[in-house]
RNA sequence: CGGGGCGUAGCGCAGUCCGGUAGCGCAACGGCUUUGGGAGCCGUGGGUCGCAGGUUCAAAUCCUGUCGCCCCGACCA
């Protein structure tokens, strides 16, 4: 069986190596495109029915609106077009026409069923909803709109890596339209929130919760806000936005309600959204260098029962077991595989669990019948726990939430152990060049091109200006001039 | 789009310099023995050598073109 390469031989290569071993994802034939294979959908669904519920819970509602843009929405708001023009895929056709060369058959777009109006392909849905949120609005009673939709969505981008960055990725959205400028400020923050305490406690990922920059601000927003995670190789990764959109769609969009007093106004904006990036971060804060490392609470299969024999009378003994264990545990913990095929022996199937990221093992053989207990193997720690059958499910449940918090806080001390307080150019460029990286909190000046110059240096961005921060004045790391406080420098994905 | 690397069996690779008609490990299939950390032995099947041209008696190997993947840039979040 191929084997992983170690995070420390190349980072990057161990991360496609992860995703082929515990099969997430496989290469399309489309260029920049993935397959999401059904280990890794199981994930994403995860995310999905756990987000959603507690969208639902906030008062949002789920719609879809269509997958093909109206050339012209997008031109409508400067700063969006100017964000998304250089990457969108376009038809121009709605049919294709055979035609023979050299003896073969081949497709081109009929020249007669050219489009009058091209369509885009939605990097982003803003502009169609906005279109439509026209209609929907006349008055503060129709308002707030809150909702979200799960999409597919296309960013033709240049260079693509599994998860991370395709060029096709699925994602949610949600746009919510309110009455105030307050309202709508109050919606962003409430969805970073949100973003904040999946991330941490559902994904056991920390985040450091922020402002971007106006460079980094999403095209067409007024605020933007994002979590940022680290990734073990130092890196940091934006892991959700949530923007403040004030006025700017509404007027892009003529968008205007009647308020209980007072004159007609624009309706004010959110967007928020987490793609399939995350399941990409999720890999690489967690797994090692066996492979998948899932925290519980998203894994898709919580617990795989291998029940080991010899002979055909000790196998219907622990299989019968198995499934009794398997039984009680469902309706507690959610999925358990049993993994009873005879083709191969138990330190195989060890494995194979390992590299897909199994959080937890249950080992059933003849002694642990006879000592009605199981043995119980965590796979981020390989901590052996043996369990009598009669505190099965007290048992399986506390390990679990055991490896649960140990991935967070493995996790959490990492980030901790890697932030550093730089206040010098030299310290700031030694970090990023001859030592780990990491995230350096640093003085800014708050100047865009002052924060483009580092970048250009050293690569590093900041990620994000934190709620939680040192506001006190200094000199900016780069330029010496008096600093808005310190921000999170880091190189990112 | 620029620089570098790589495309050979399901996976990982050797063979390419120096042309002679394709091999190794794992996996698969069959059999026997096995089964508490990647089982052993015997046997079997599987590849238009990324694709298309060209040179040659002969091309995985040399030449040209092309497609794809990975890394570094540019671009993007």
């Amino acid at each position: 069986m191929a084997d992983i390469t170690k995070r420390s031989e190349d980072y990057s290569r161990w991360y496609q190596d992860v995703i082929r071993e515990a099969e997430l994802a496989d290469n399309s034939p489309v260029r920049g495109c993935m397959v999401i294979r059904p280990n890794g959908y199981a994930i994403w669904e995860n995310i999905q029915a756990t987000l959603d519920k507690r969208f639902k819970e906030l008062g949002h509602v789920n719609a879809y609106f269509p997958l093909l843009i109206p050339k012209s929405f997008l031109a409508k708001e400067a700063e969006h077009v100017d964000g998304f023009a250089k990457e969108c895929a376009i038809v121009t056709h709605h049919r294709l026409k055979q035609v023979t060369r050299d003896g073969k058959v081949d497709l081109i777009p009929d020249p007669d069923s050219k489009l009058e109006e091209e369509y885009i392909i939605r990097p982003t849905s803003e502009t169609v909803i906005w279109d439509m949120y026209r209609k929907w609005i006349q008055s503060y009673r129709d308002l707030p709109i809150l909702i979200n939709q799960w999409a597919n969505v296309m960013r033709w981008e240049m260079r693509t890596r599994m998860f991370l960055r395709t060029t096709e990725f699925l994602w949610q959205e949600g746009h919510t339209a309110h009455a105030t400028e307050k309202e709508g400020r109050d919606e962003t923050l409430q969805m970073l929130e949100t973003y904040r305490w999946f991330a941490e406690d559902i994904l056991a990922m920390p985040v450091i919760t922020g402002t971007k920059t106006a460079n980094e601000r999403f095209a067409g927003a007024v605020e933007t806000f994002s979590i940022e995670a680290m990734m073990q190789d130092n890196k940091a990764l934006q892991a959700a936005t949530s923007h403040d959109l004030g006025q700017n769609f509404a007027k892009a969009f003529d968008v205007k309600y009647q308020p209980a007093e007072g004159k007609v106004d624009y309706v004010w904006a959110t967007s928020w959204g987490m793609s399939t990036r995350i399941v990409g971060s999720l890999i690489m804060v967690h797994s090692d260098d066996d492979g998948l490392v899932l925290p519980p609470k998203i894994a898709g299969t919580k617990a795989v029962i291998v029940p080991i024999w010899k002979s055909d009378e000790e196998k219907a003994a622990v299989c019968e077991a198995a499934q009794k264990l398997a039984a009680e545990l469902r309706p507690v913990i959610g999925p358990v595989h049993i993994d009873d095929r005879d083709n191969l022996r138990p330190g195989w199937k060890y494995s194979e669990w390992e590299r897909k990221g199994v959080p937890l093992r249950l080992e059933l053989g003849p002694r642990d019948l006879a000592g009605e207990s199981v043995m119980l193997k965590a796979r981020h720690d390989r901590a052996k726990n043996i369990v009598p059958f009669a505190d099965v499910v007290a048992g399986v449940q506390a390990e679990l939430d055991r490896i649960q918090q140990d991935l967070y806080d493995r996790a959490k001390q990492r980030m901790v152990e890697n932030t550093h307080v730089i206040d010098s150019w030299d310290q700031f460029t030694d970090l990023f060049e001859n030592k780990d990286g990491g995230f350096a909190m640093a003085h800014w000046c708050g100047d865009g091109t002052c924060e483009q110059t580092v970048q250009d240096k050293t690569k590093a961005t900041i990620r994000n200006i934190p709620f939680e921060r040192d506001e006190t004045k200094g000199e900016c790391v780069h330029c010496g001039n008096e600093s808005i406080g310190r921000v999170v420098f880091a190189q990112g994905y």
